[in-house]
DNA sequence: GGTTTTGATGGACGATTGTCCATTTTTAAT
DNA sequence: ATTAAAAATGGACAATCGTCCATCAAAACC
């Protein structure tokens, strides 16, 4: 029943969102005019300022749903995962790694925002939340696992681990920005859980799945479906 | 000698990329026009284009600058650092994180030009640059420790390390540029010398002042039924 | 001191920006 | 079928963008 005169004001405000988002990911936030953007939507000029009162609101709206199309896909996979936290964060870490969500277009998109966040607030709480979220995941799992391995400090042994493994994922991101070419999903999670089993030989020397042998066989490079 | 010609012009030039970091540093590329610019430079409108034939090629050299001085800055405490690797690696991701290289103004810029660089294709080569560098200075001194430890797969482990340590520092700038207020650099330092320590604990261990847990008690007896 | 040379100035210019509204079109209600 | 309401249109508008050049000021040379 949802009525075909709302239905389509949904419809367009998403075409407007995601007409930002393509453009950002594509040209940058400095070359996302409202031109561009209702050209790419295929509406007329005056939908942005009927549906989002400026183009500010709109950017910021696009951010908002970047977010959580990110979280999104991130919960999805981690419902799939099993109860043992070494499980969770070994999904946490495949799924933020996965071409599903670190592609060109998200990582373009990621970056274009949090460049510009000084100034708009609305999307540095966009950056926070996914910061914040993400962190109470992997902090809940680190938990667990520091109390059953009864580590001294156990409270710190865990904060440190979230938030070296936070780091570490923050630095792979950036690693495919700068060279979404060359990058290699698989090394970047055998580093980590390299790291990992560093810190928690019990939990993730096995489970890392980590191959000794590391001859640059030619592994089938992804085939990197840089969409966009 | 110099000529009070060229002086000027040598200062002006430089008023010109400071006013660009200055006003990328506080409002963001965005909002960083020419009038911008020429107002905090204290300069006339055509300067720019004397000088640089263009404002594309005035930010271009500003993020070159920037990048010069990052690098002038890490490898001035580089030179004070002693001959061991660990002291090198150590040195380099303290001088990482110090307020000189690590602060706000840097990060902004830095950040913002990142999230421009889709485009600008020699600010790209501006933060290419800065990993190729450092991931050279990084990955020598990793590569002296692993072959005085004999690990097994010295190049893989040398190269994992390296990219590992460069993620982890990547990681923490972005915390740094997310939360410049809460941010601590002993607990940034220190995290990632714990990772290190896990890793190499016979070159770490002491230097990062924190005992990894990582020695199995005698009982150990993993209470996780599953695979640990 | 006169002349040349070059750096520096600031306004003119067309293009493009985002906002807003008078108008038209479409859906829902009567 | 008619009316009321809501959504969509596209152009007008002032403001701002970056570029460029005619003009001016001053350092360098003779």
């Amino acid at each position: 029943m949802a009525g075909k005169r709302e239905q389509n004001r949904e419809q367009n405000r998403l075409a407007l969102i995601g007409a930002v988002l393509d453009s950002v990911a594509e040209k940058g936030i400095s070359e996302t005019s409202v031109s561009e953007i209702i050209q790419r939507a295929g509406l007329s000029r005056g939908m942005i300022h009927l549906h989002f009162g400026g183009k500010e609101n709109l950017v910021q709206a696009a951010a908002h749903h970047s977010s959580e199309e990110y979280y999104d896909g991130l919960e999805a996979l981690l419902q799939t995962a099993g109860d043992s936290p070494q499980e969770r964060i070994e999904m946490i870490v495949r799924g933020d790694l996965s071409e599903r969500v670190l592609n060109r277009r998200n990582v373009n998109i990621w970056y274009a925002f949090r460049g510009e966040s000084r100034n708009r607030t609305a999307i540095a709480e966009h950056s926070d939340t996914r910061d914040g979220r993400l962190r109470g995941m992997i902090h809940n799992a680190f938990s667990r696992i520091v109390r059953e391995a009864e580590t001294p400090d156990a409270s710190g042994a865990a904060r440190d681990a979230t938030h070296g493994t936070l780091a570490l994922l923050e630095g792979m991101w950036t690693d495919f920005l700068l060279h979404p070419d060359r990058f290699d999903r698989e090394e970047a999670a055998r580093i980590i859980f390299r790291f990992l089993a560093a810190m928690f030989p019990a939990h993730f020397a096995l489970s890392g799945a980590i191959r000794p042998q590391q001859e640059k066989g030619a592994a089938p490079a992804a085939p990197e479906a840089s969409d966009s």
